[in-house]
DNA sequence: GACCTTCTAAACTGATCGGTCTATAAGATA
DNA sequence: TATCTTATAGACCGATCAGTTTAGAAGGTC
């Protein structure tokens, strides 16, 4: 039988983008081994916890992506910069919108209470590292936070409806608003 | 035995409430029985195709709600009043955010493909109902079109960051905020 | 080559899935 | 009271579920 070799990086990846079309509950072990090519075996060789373990791996996974590539900029590097490419990682991250948050896809229905610490992590932090850049760009703090959370839900929000206007403009719409309304607080 | 008599309407309230908390997929008809204490009987005579009537019924349900109680007042009411009355309507339907939108959670996962039209209308219609109002109010159109759909994105953000962060004061500072920036449009 | 670890393939299991069916309870009509 | 309609309860069905197990393929190490 041909015997197609994994490593673990690559179960990781194949495995969220199933979770992120079908959802949590509506991602079968049989839908993930169809989509994936990867056998039950070799799920329960990476993943022993099964669907939990995949989904938890996964959402840590994204985590560090956006903890490196995002918040740790924000946190860390010149404010003004940082917020630029923010903007351009977004994009570039849900592909202009075709593709979803998990972790805001995960927090609408039970699942959340599964992982409600890593749901909620990941958002305290992407607003937290926004404040802070504002703050450190200028702004005082109330209005950094207010901004910071503006600019997260519209981005959620956005992402719901691009996915459920079936419209590839709207994404990219709002991105422009808010960096714009950021800008415009910062001159 | 017990007997405990239903009417459709119940029915369909009853339901929704556990695809509510549960999603499409992860509401199992067990679940469903176990929490609305209809049987398996009950629930196929009022809705003989299953979850997927289901499903659809309280879509259309919702609908009906949405265009009675805020589209059709935006359209054909005094704009400002019906506008002021959509923010309090929104605030109370979502339970100042402890309660999510069923239509944009559907939105987001394979559930999406089952309903695409039903979802598509609900949100396009309450973008144009809005929007419309705007222009009635005075707004020019691209600006009318702009402000309704960032108020109707940010809506759908908010309740998903609320439920994200567990938090029940962001959905009401989102409003407040929405609402101040369409004042001062109008202004 | 012998051995060992890592990984894959798929048959298999018991539980749960969505959905069907039968029996009957309760009210309406007469 | 007899009958008819509507709605409820829950046993039952085949399909699919998540997860386990067995067998062996591939590659590294000696």
């Amino acid at each position: 039988m041909a015997r197609t070799v994994f490593e673990k990086p690559d179960a990781i990846a194949l495995v969220a983008e199933v979770f992120r079309e079908l959802g949590y509950e509506g991602a079968s072990m049989s839908h993930i081994t169809a989509r994936t090519k990867l056998s039950k075996g070799s799920l329960y060789h990476f993943f022993p916890g099964g669907k939990e373990e995949m989904a938890a791996e996964i959402m840590a996974n994204i985590d560090t992506w956006f903890v490196m590539e995002m918040f740790r900029p924000l946190e860390e590097g010149e404010p003004r910069a940082a917020i630029a490419r923010m903007w351009e990682t977004t994009d570039s991250y849900f592909r202009s919108g075709r593709r979803i948050c998990l972790i805001g896809a995960f927090a609408l229905d039970e699942t959340r209470d599964r992982f409600s610490a890593a749901i909620q992590g990941y958002f305290y932090r992407w607003i937290e590292a926004l404040a802070g850049a504002l703050v450190k760009a200028g702004l005082p703090g109330a209005e950094a936070k207010t901004l910071a959370e503006e600019a997260v839900v519209g981005i959620q929000g956005a992402l719901t409806l691009a996915r459920a206007l079936g419209d590839d403009t709207i994404f990219g719409r709002t991105l422009t608003r808010l960096k714009e309304r950021l800008e415009s607080a910062l001159a």
